[in-house]
DNA sequence: CAGATTATACTCGTTTTGAGTATAAATGGA
DNA sequence: TCCATTTATACTCAAAACGAGTATAATCTG
């Protein structure tokens, strides 16, 4: 093996908010993420990444941006280097064998905060047992997920993955060092380090969508402000606070009205909105925080 | 060649704060950034980089974290894969033959607002020549540079640097295709897209800075409040007002005094502080904005 | 000791947030 | 038909944060 030669994967990550539920599109049961060698063929990164989401899930790629490139360490195996990509779109008709949406909660239930999470009072309760007496460790573990829900902050998947791991409270962290069979905590696995990558891909959407105009791409052209707040407010695993979020998008002058009205559902029709041409070229959108409900 | 077998290399913006000045370390007279293969003894991205680093500049490598990965498409080579870090940390006493600090706006004069920018009226000259009567290319360098600082945005680095290249206004443009002998914008030129990522961890840092503590890999323990101001002055290109940018400071809860005083400079003391310990593990500092004088 | 220099402490009007209430326009069943 | 239900939209109001100043304190220099 020649130095600096190294086997290169691409991975994607593609997100789509449907009836407020984002969810991710995967290859085999779920349990994979698009992903396949960069070959000589391949005229870019994104162009590479392009042809193998299209031929795994004939799902085309939209926006998408750049995520982090990790170096796999198998010991005695060649070593390989992904870079892996988040996509945004919207979820298609047409299904394609093998591919398959998933929301992305399935992955990770402790991360959606809208309703009650049943789950993170065992979480919480094996996470002290592992801390035990050890004060830093205590402190990462309330720093992490909050006393009760107090001052969480939804930023933080990634770090909170990594506890969990750390904590082997993920089968994924058994695979490597299989200890005593303990609890583990809820949520689908996925082969090699999908699943953390999926939960940087979650961190980087949720902190992005504060401060650059993004969601348009999860959007249909036409939407009433409750459909805008209900895929933020899904994509944050957060509820918002209606009125608030109506004033700060109308504030930061991100949508326009199209004169029509949504039609069909209970209650006042709604305005549809659609996003003004100035945010799609790009605009501030800056430093604004989301009025969160607390 | 076998797909998606590839050379990667490593490449570091290392960064530190000296008397008010950013700058970036480099060898080969200040045109290039340290950088090397990953080879099959690193045994991760980061050690590798820091085995370079410290081969190449005898610095040590503190607070790390990942740019960006590029693809080089050079036709007929073989092709490679960048991998750029950015890293903070402050101006060593001792130097090593051939690697030097130079401050980052020699690379981008147009880029310290601190200043009276001289460079500025003739690039906009320029530009306006290169963009004629086209109305997306005059909204592009309206919305980039602004009328007269007006709506200046320090964070559009790497897009400025970008609409520099595409007017052929900077010299790395010439190699690729040498066109006619125009007027170039002032700054040093460096090797390879090396300049390129030096844009993109200049406004990687400048985002950064704003919504999370990282100064402090900057400063030393102990300094002034001026001190702090200055530096992060400094890494925006932009100077702050006073009075409040300490009162942000002291409603961050960023830092706590140590009880002795600055000493031997002219007029009243400063009283000296250090960051909270809980600063130093990471914690919030959300969402605020910097003051900024108008 | 006077003046220059830097640090630090307040003030004050305007904007932005957080939280809540009131009214409007549709649907659906009694 | 009418009334309860549902959803949309429009205001209100106090608290906090922000932007832009001014005033005072503690040093050094000559």
């Amino acid at each position: 093996m020649v130095d600096g030669v190294i086997k290169t994967d691409l991975i994607a990550v593609l997100v789509a908010v449907t009836a407020g539920q984002p969810r991710v599109l995967t290859i085999e049961e779920g349990s994979a993420l698009p992903s396949g060698p960069l070959q000589t063929g391949h005229r870019s990164l994104q162009s590479g990444l392009r042809a193998w989401v299209e031929q795994q899930t004939h799902h085309p790629l939209g926006y998408v941006e750049q995520l982090y490139t990790f170096a796999d360490q198998q010991p005695g195996a060649r070593r390989s280097i992904s870079i892996s990509y988040l996509g945004l779109s919207r979820e298609g008709a047409a299904e394609y064998p093998g591919a398959a949406w998933h929301g992305w909660y399935e992955y990770f239930p402790w991360e959606d905060t809208r309703t009650d999470r049943p789950c993170l009072a065992p979480i919480m309760e094996a996470l002290e047992g592992w801390a035990g007496g050890a004060p830093s460790k205590r402190a990462r573990v309330a720093g992490l997920l909050g006393k009760d829900g107090q001052g969480w902050n939804e930023d933080l998947v990634l770090p909170r993955y990594e506890l969990l791991w750390e904590a082997g409270l993920v089968p994924e962290a058994q695979r490597k060092e299989p200890t005593t069979e303990g609890w583990l905590a809820p949520g689908l696995e996925m082969t090699h380090d999908h699943r953390r990558i999926l939960a940087t891909a979650i961190a980087r959407l949720r902190s992005k969508i504060k401060y650059r105009p993004v969601v348009f791409e999860l959007l249909p052209r036409e939407f009433t402000l409750l459909d805008l707040q209900q895929t933020m407010e899904a994509i944050a695993g957060r509820t918002f606070h209606k009125p608030n979020f109506r004033r700060f998008i109308e504030q930061s002058d991100l949508v326009e009205e199209t004169g029509r009205l949504a039609s069909g559902l209970a209650g006042r029709p709604a305005k549809l909105f659609r996003f003004r041409p100035a945010v799609l070229a790009e605009r501030s959108f800056t430093g604004t925080k989301l009025p969160i409900v607390k």
